[in-house]
DNA sequence: GTCTATAATTTGATAGAC
DNA sequence: GTCTATCAAATTATAGAC
């Protein structure tokens, strides 16, 4: 019962996960769905449109996921552990690595819409992580971007297990840092 | 008097890692080389090839940076600090992210050639860091992919202070870690 | 080694019928 | 909302002259 537009998205999600911006093609997407490429464009005007849905839905759906940063009687590593098990989940379910680190990596060649709203993803994910681990920005800065080039290589290497080990180091780290102070 | 061989390959090199494997086309390197692009084609009958010298000169020339990963006198501490200049110092001359971060976040798109050169930069820069650094396999990747996440973060940002920042974090964790043994 | 010319394919996008 | 048909542009790649 889901209706061509939500179906676009999906589509398109998965594909922009595997092969980015230019990894998408109205054509391809449209033989997925079974449609033709015209009625894609039916929904979505232009590929800038599409980008932007998809990369809104993902963002919305992974800040959904982390939830609160900072619920009553949760320590700095239960948050880090929850912070993990979000991305590891996202992987593990789709196979395929974070859209925003996907897109990161093509920023020359993407409508400054959609630039907008991969930096929001970056801001929410800092900002979460300071207040739900009450750790400094360079230390949320480098959890952030550790999971995301774990997540970038794991698909590169075809080999999950890479989101396990750094986020196993990143719970770690952030114990030390708790006892540091 | 760089040949044209040469020539080719730096123009290609920057364009990879502002936009990735679909970033570059003969016709765009010819035109900044100031030949045509059957020409280019002469000297790297196809893309895959022409990718492939790109990504194997660049794996040796940070290789090169980083030189000996244990050499005598140096601590934990020094060489974290050294691994992460040599990214660093490569962002900023650049202006761009790492080639094997930029590639890898298209690893569906890629011949599987320039795959396998990129799976041989990862696996050298983790064991670098095991034997300059002293530390677990886990912690060695987590230093990895913070640094490929960050010049990533940073391009999409246009902001190589989180380059810097996150370096800091890379060190911090390894006094820490260190104090901990 | 570099050129002109061109083939074969794919892409994003639009017009207009139903 | 979906279709057929089509356009203009860009892409990788090759053949053959000089």
């Amino acid at each position: 019962m889901t209706d061509t537009r939500t179906k676009i998205i999906d589509v398109a999600e998965r594909m922009v996960r595997v092969g980015g911006y230019n990894g998408f093609s109205f054509r391809e997407i449209a033989a997925e769905v079974d449609i033709k490429s015209s009625s894609v464009h039916y929904h979505f005007p232009n590929k800038e449109d599409l980008a932007l849905a998809v990369a809104n839905r993902y963002m919305q759906n992974i800040l959904d996921a982390l939830g609160d940063p900072a619920p009553v009687d949760a320590t700095a590593e239960m948050q880090a552990g929850r912070y993990c098990q979000v991305f590891q989940h996202s992987f593990v379910e789709s196979g395929s690595a974070c859209l925003c680190g996907m897109l990161s990596s093509e920023t020359a060649l993407l409508p400054s819409s959609v630039k907008q709203v991969l930096i929001e993803f970056v801001d929410a994910n800092v900002s979460w992580l300071e207040q739900g681990l009450g750790v400094p920005t360079s230390d949320a800065r480098l959890i952030y971007t550790a999971m995301e080039g774990a997540m970038s290589t794991a698909a590169l290497k075809q080999d999950v297990q890479w989101v396990a080990s750094v986020s196993e180091s990143v719970k770690r780290f952030v114990e030390l840092a708790q006892a540091a102070t």
